[in-house]
DNA sequence: AATGGCGCAGGATAAT
DNA sequence: ATTATCCTGCGC
């Protein structure tokens, strides 16, 4: 039979798969998925012992003597197969056979049994696969079957069901608490048709009930007859599905929608972040993914749904505040711009989620793991299940995650990470930018690095030494040249892989289905192909090795070097660098192109320079503390008359958009080598700032709290300004964006902090926005194109005057 | 329970 | 007035 896997569940007893058959029917299938744990004997003499004494140990219902691989080397092992619930005895017998030293210890204890499903089965998410199944009975919903056998993964096509909701609620204070408010409305939206459910209120579209109650059952209602795979929100783990949950609590309802017919599922992944789960039906909150995998390639200054569906979609939300809200609900009590509103937030939902399916699906495949398990992964979570995934190929036996005590010892450990050149500042002219392609992922693959490849025994592989700066000390240390290491060797095949797919893509056309899945599966290597460097680095790796992590960086910092000093060796200037990157002064494009060349010619492949662009002009600035050009913060201009910028204020969310925006504006302008307008629009920046005509959203300053709010040492402006938005009733945590805006008035700046709406009449202090934002950020430009600005900042009022005299 | 890595700039506060 | 420390957000 052919089966679409959705999702997994499991009991005490068994292992639940649900998934689709052909028809779209939904179906159960069973397995009684053993339990089960290794022990590593360190000797063979140790065999009989322990096997007497396994034995008779009653609780063992089994055990079988293998052969497999732990971290490179091949020991005897037992597969030992228990009840999840003597978990603690089998604990305590490895545990004193550890003590005298007869096994390494007992692994994949903490791999679910889930996991072990999909493992020894080789079923996972999102695949169809062809499976002999045996029916037990089949209901009008969802047929069950017991599970016999996987006959392979088969090459079809399926279209994910995808429903789209959202919520709104309001409250008299000014954050809806679901202890207090209830929801108000609720829509639906499958890509056809809108659902809208509400109480309290009138309108024209909608569908209207009498209590909360009859909302919630609606509600129950609607998923089910909407049947989907998925079900999406934006920040709902947080939010929607949060008020869903405590108000059904508080109401005495359970919802039915899950696939097997239970209330939604609740756990609490920590103290500020909620999960749920439904069985069967993928809980996908896209913020999450958003914030979390996709974030860097935003330029958004937050995550909100208005401002990632304008970047993404080129569409807003509908326009509303609270206020209004408050009216509609409170008084008012027409709802019907309020359900425009809800569905248009719904809509982008729907559209941001589509927009991103295929990469997400192809991700979740690639890592084996369900759209449900993907919103809420992090790069380290989603290179660890892909190794997870790969381990059986290589027949190695996954590594525990580390003990409290290992990941404490572990944060303490740090080494030395990449060189960044330091720059002269000043105003260049034709910049060649080269960089390495995947550096880090080619020394992995060249040097073979990999835990189980680290210092091996033979001799002739001693011969290359690398020393790794560690804050444990300089350590020397050699990688296996006769076998190939298990992430070093995986590495090396997704990289290929990745290659073959870009060849294929090659040949498409750009609008196809085949070009859009290939895209997306060469991206989804290419996230686990680029992380797996800081995977080996990270103290909660189950494959955490320090030494690895040192050695990569410490090779980078190598070839950095030896292109640079071959570069100034034929007479070139190198002006910067960074990790692995190089920026080169050349006579022109053919010049550098040339160059590139006899630096390929230098490098041993993988290793290989790629050229990134030719630049017309480029700017560095001094530092501001301190000697010497600033690394990290440049401005290019392209060919085509688009300008590169990094690292300047402008590019960070933690100064105000007026600082920015003139910052860029001055940048563009040297550039394009229109020195002499600087001065004109600087003065005219100055007096609009001081009478006050721009808007008070240029004022605004966010950053965000890095860790809960108690945490905080110093009373630095945004922790004044989070204590605010507590005050007012916010839930102020980790990961908060605080805004802001400073006013006049007050010693110390914290004491200048106002939140937006605490700022009347435009009244922000222009002298702060001109001397600390304005002129701290276009200062370092001006001094590195020689114009003379000594007294700007110092004597602000005269700025004015200094300015008209040139 | 956590939730890839290190290098760097630069502002604000607190300590000297 | 100067310096050390805290803190964030960036680059790669």
């Amino acid at each position: 039979m052919k089966v679409f896997i959705l999702d997994f569940d499991h009991d005490k007893e068994k292992v639940y798969v649900y998934g689709r058959d052909e028809n779209g029917k939904k179906i159960r299938i069973e397995y009684d998925q053993p339990y089960y744990l290794y022990l590593i004997l360190k000797d063979e003499k140790y065999l009989n012992e322990i096997k007497n004494k396994l034995d008779n140990e009653k609780y063992i219902k089994k055990y079988e003597i293998e052969k497999k691989k732990y971290i490179g080397r091949e020991y005897t092992v037992f597969k030992i197969i228990i009840d999840q619930d003597n978990y603690d005895n089998l604990k305590k017998l490895a545990d004193s056979y550890k003590m005298e030293g007869k096994i390494l210890g007992k692994k994949e204890g903490d791999i679910s049994i889930i996991k072990k499903f999909q493992l020894d089965q080789s079923i996972y998410p999102l695949n169809w696969y062809e499976l002999d199944l045996e029916l037990i009975k089949k209901d009008q919903n969802i047929d069950y079957y017991k599970y016999k056998k996987n006959l392979g993964i088969i090459d079809k096509k399926y279209n994910l069901k995808v429903v789209a909701f959202d919520i709104e609620t309001v409250s008299e204070q000014a954050i809806p608490d679901p202890s207090k408010d209830p929801i108000y409305l609720i829509t639906f939206y499958d890509g056809k048709d809108y659902y809208s459910i509400y109480i309290d209120g009138n309108s024209d579209e909608g569908y209207k009930v009498n209590s909360e109650l009859e909302l919630l059952k609606k509600v129950d209602e609607v998923i089910k007859k909407l049947d989907p795979d998925i079900l999406i929100g934006y920040n709902s783990n947080n939010f929607d599905l949060y008020f869903l949950y405590e108000r059904a609590k508080k109401l005495n309802y359970k919802f039915s929608f899950s696939w097997d017919n239970k209330n939604i599922l609740y756990t609490k992944k920590r103290e500020t972040s909620k999960k749920y789960k439904f069985v069967g039906i993928q809980n996908f909150d896209l913020f999450n993914v958003i914030s979390g995998i996709f974030a860097t390639q935003f330029n958004s200054e937050t995550y909100s749904l208005d401002e990632i569906a304008s970047e993404v979609l080129g569409e807003k939300k509908l326009d509303i505040n609270f206020n209004e809200i408050y009216n509609i609900i409170f008084k008012t009590k027409d709802y019907s711009y309020l359900i425009k509103y809800n569905k248009k937030d719904v809509e982008l939902t729907y559209k941001l989620y589509k927009h991103f399916e295929s990469i997400l699906l192809e991700i979740s495949r690639l890592a084996g793991i369900t759209l449900y398990e993907l919103s809420g992964s992090t790069y380290g979570i989603l290179v660890e299940d892909y190794l997870i995934k790969r381990s059986r190929d290589n027949n190695e036996i996954i590594p525990n995650k580390p003990s409290y005590d290992d990941l404490e010892l572990r944060k303490k450990y740090t080494y030395s990470g990449a060189i960044v050149f330091q720059p002269r500042s000043g105003f260049y002219k034709n910049i060649a930018v080269y960089d390495f392609r995947s550096l880090y992922p080619s020394i992995i693959i060249k040097y073979n690095i990999s835990p189980d490849t680290l210092k091996c025994d033979h001799e002739e592989c001693k011969n290359e030494k690398i020393i790794a700066d560690t804050s444990v000390g300089k350590l020397e240390v050699w990688y296996c040249k006769k076998n190939k290491g298990f992430i070093s060797s995986i590495l090396e095949s997704i990289f290929n892989e990745r290659i073959e797919i870009k060849k294929k893509m090659k040949g498409l056309d750009k609008d196809s289905e085949e070009y859009k899945i290939l895209d997306s599966r060469q991206l989804s290597l290419k996230y686990i192909i680029n992380s797996t460097y800081g995977y080996l680095g990270f103290p909660n790796s189950r494959w955490y090795c320090l030494e690895c992590a040192s050695s990569i960086t410490a090779l980078g910092r190598k070839y950095i070097m030896e292109v640079k000093d071959y570069i100034e060796n034929k007479g070139y200037k190198v002006i910067y660098g960074d990790t692995d990157s190089i920026f080169v002064i050349v006579n022109n494009e053919k010049d550098g192109q040339d160059l590139l060349m006899d630096i390929n010619n230098l490098l041993p492949r993988p290793l290989e320079m790629e050229f990134e662009d030719f630049y017309l002009s480029g700017i560095f600035v001094e530092k501001r503390s301190g000697e010497g050009g600033a690394r990290k913060k440049y401005a290019l201009l392209s060919k085509d008359g688009t300008i590169k910028l990094r690292g300047f204020e402008v590019v960070r969310r933690d100064w105000s958009e007026i600082a920015g925006e003139v910052q860029e504006n001055i940048l563009k302008l040297a550039l394009e080598d229109k020195k002499d307008e600087i001065i004109v629009y600087l003065n005219d920046v100055i007096n609009n700032i001081k009478n006050h005509k721009y808007p008070l959203k240029k004022f605004i300053l966010r950053e965000q709290l890095r860790k809960s709010l108690k945490e905080y040492e110093v009373s630095s402006p945004h922790v004044i300004a989070a204590k605010k938005y507590k005050d007012r009733g916010y839930k102020v945590d980790r990961g908060f964006i605080v805004e802001y805006i400073i006013v006049k008035g007050g010693e110390k700046i914290s004491d200048k902090v106002r939140l937006p709406d605490e700022v009347k009449d435009n009244n922000y202090d222009p002298e702060y926005y001109i001397n600390k934002q304005v002129i701290a950020s276009v200062e370092p430009i001006l001094k590195s194109l020689n114009i003379p600005i000594d007294s700007i900042g110092k004597i602000q009022k005269d700025i004015r005057s200094f300015f008209n005299n040139g």
